[in-house]
DNA sequence: CAACTCTTCTATAGACCTATAGAATATGTG
DNA sequence: CACATATTCTATAGGTCTATAGAAGAGTTG
């Protein structure tokens, strides 16, 4: 069926390699600009200057290359979480570090986490429980943080930790949204929203 | 065009009206549920037991459609949070009505607030445009009760009054995504989402 | 340059999907 | 019941979209 792999892959496989990845780049951006149903192969062919049939040559499916961007959308994050849950010392700091995380790839692969977040529901069933189970092992490290600031005091202990891990994903999420728009960095972004979390709006006093 | 609008609106306007009510319902419903784009007119006559065609006595079109249920997903947002900025007392009690009014109708309309939020993208430019305009406003609310918030002291100085409201309406606009798979009611999301923008999750110590 | 492989092309099948036209049915009224 | 109007139906035009088949061009190697 797919003729890719190859038993010589120094000379043929490598710029294969290379324009499927601009074949991704340009699905990705395409999708989240226009979400899975709204966008047509053409108009990724289209970004590439390429015929729209001549994409199957690097995938067998519109579907396959959601995967693959879906894929790529989530890659790092769980195992970049597991990092820091090891190396922080106190959960505050675990916490302001996997908020970071969270946001950073925005910078560079905003495109990737926007399909992701939006997109993934279009997935065949088989890969959409996959990228399922990534975002529960995800939402699984921040509860965990969030537990162990309850229990050595530095967090309320009235905090409900499942609550607070989806509202700070949706908070962080949807800075995917409206970052662009706004006129700051994504550090500062990271910044302020750890410490509207961490201390909250009303005054200390 | 359309013979909707008769000079009699007491024994013929009211079925009609009434129907139209139900086909709306239908639209929300499955535009939630797959995407505008996803969503065919046929899966919407499907859920009403009626032909696909029919729909046509109704609408328009189906952006017309669309059109409708983004309209009733904002419909009431802004004169609510208005009327929360003329009675509250205090910046924090207004925030907390602010936020309680945004995650109340998540009760009996959610599948018109998720239309509104994933899908008014995609209405024609001047309708478009109508409900960014109404998002702007009550963005501009949001931002307000901040602003009173930090000059009477109540809330901290250092506050971002636009990231704030932007990281506030991101997380409450999540809750539309998960609330229906958590165990707890709204009025305990809309409590704990306020405490933790209020107090923070820091202890208080 | 001939043979081979890799990549892209043209052309199109076949499956939707929206929207329109006009017939048929249901509902209400004098 | 006869007539009028409101609602739904059948049938289909016309467009778009994914995916396949097979030809053509580009690049490489002996």
């Amino acid at each position: 069926m797919t003729r890719q792999v190859q038993s010589d892959d120094r000379a043929a496989a490598r710029p294969l390699r290379k324009r499927r990845e601009e074949i991704v780049d340009a699905a990705a951006r395409v999708f989240a600009e226009r979400g899975y149903h709204g966008a047509s192969t053409q108009d990724i062919a289209d970004l590439l200057g390429m015929r729209q049939a001549s994409l199957y040559y690097y995938f067998e499916s519109k579907e396959a290359a959601l995967e693959e961007v879906c894929a790529r959308g989530t890659a790092g994050f769980v195992e970049t979480a597991e990092a820091i849950l090891k190396n922080g010392s106190s959960a505050e700091e675990r916490l302001r570090a996997l908020l970071a995380a969270h946001i950073k790839p925005l910078g560079d692969r905003a495109d990737y986490m926007l399909t992701f977040l939006n997109e993934r529901k279009w997935l065949p069933r088989e890969s959409r429980r996959r990228v399922g189970r990534l975002s529960r092992r995800l939402e699984a490290i921040f509860e965990r943080v969030i537990r162990e600031g309850m229990r050595n005091g530095e967090f309320r202990a009235d905090l409900n930790p499942r609550l607070t891990t989806l509202a700070l994903l949706g908070m962080m999420n949807s800075v995917a949204i409206w970052h662009h728009r706004e006129n700051v960095t994504l550090d500062r972004i990271a910044d302020t929203l750890a410490d509207l979390v961490l201390r909250g709006a009303a005054s200390d006093a």
